[in-house]
DNA sequence: ATACTCCTGTAGTTAAACTAAAGAAGCCAA
DNA sequence: TTGGCTTCTTTAGTTTAACTACAGGAGTAT
């Protein structure tokens, strides 16, 4: 059995929503990767909330309760200054990634 | 401190080397590796033995002793049937998710 | 001899993503 | 008004890939 997501990757995919989104709730931020990805990473939330936790610890992201959309309570996370410098550091690694697989896998 | 290696990727990048290059041994495999990224894959070996070991326990490589062109003695590792389907698998699953990544990026 | 490169191996650690569960609270239909 | 559905969060415990940090044999060159 795969893993939903590519190992690595999630942190970037989160940070990215939010540049997109703005303050978004964790749920908001799944429905967007399954969104985007036409159903394919359907995020467990077991990864993704922990995930949330670890990133807001390290100061990327900051959160504050609100209430949705659906009239939901919820909690909203924005990307922070450092978490704007970090999202721009893993897309310049995912994009040094992607440059090498292409050249291996078309060796 | 970054990986090195971008997590699940390193599957990929054995087998298709070794689908590349044929029979290699392990310190092959890895140079193949840093010479191919230009020195950014300096891929442990810690990494890479147990990656062997399991990868052969799962059936897509197999291996045998033989001779080094320096004259040591050197595991060689090659792709078997079902490390090619494997390997097939894998180089999907890439292309799918670079493009889910690109659409996030680019959004 | 001794130092260097080539080549393999493994014990133990870390941490990201997982499974599996629980629960609060608003909405809606019967 | 009850019961089910959806929304939204949380956390305990597990798995496993990749890591650090070793150790060591064997050929080659000085």
């Amino acid at each position: 059995m795969p893993r939903e997501v590519l190992p690595g990757t999630l942190d970037l995919m989160v940070l990215k929503t939010l540049d997109t989104l703005g303050p978004t709730h964790g749920y908001g931020i799944a429905q967007r990767l399954i969104q985007i990805s036409d159903g394919i990473l359907d995020l467990n939330q077991g990864s993704l909330y922990p995930a949330l936790l670890r990133m807001e610890q390290r100061g990327w992201i900051s959160s504050d309760y609100g209430i949705s959309e659906n009239n939901r309570k919820a909690r909203y996370y924005a990307l922070t200054a450092d978490g704007r410098k970090r999202l721009k550091t893993e897309i310049e690694q995912w994009k040094g990634m992607v440059q090498i697989m292409t050249r291996l896998i078309e060796a």
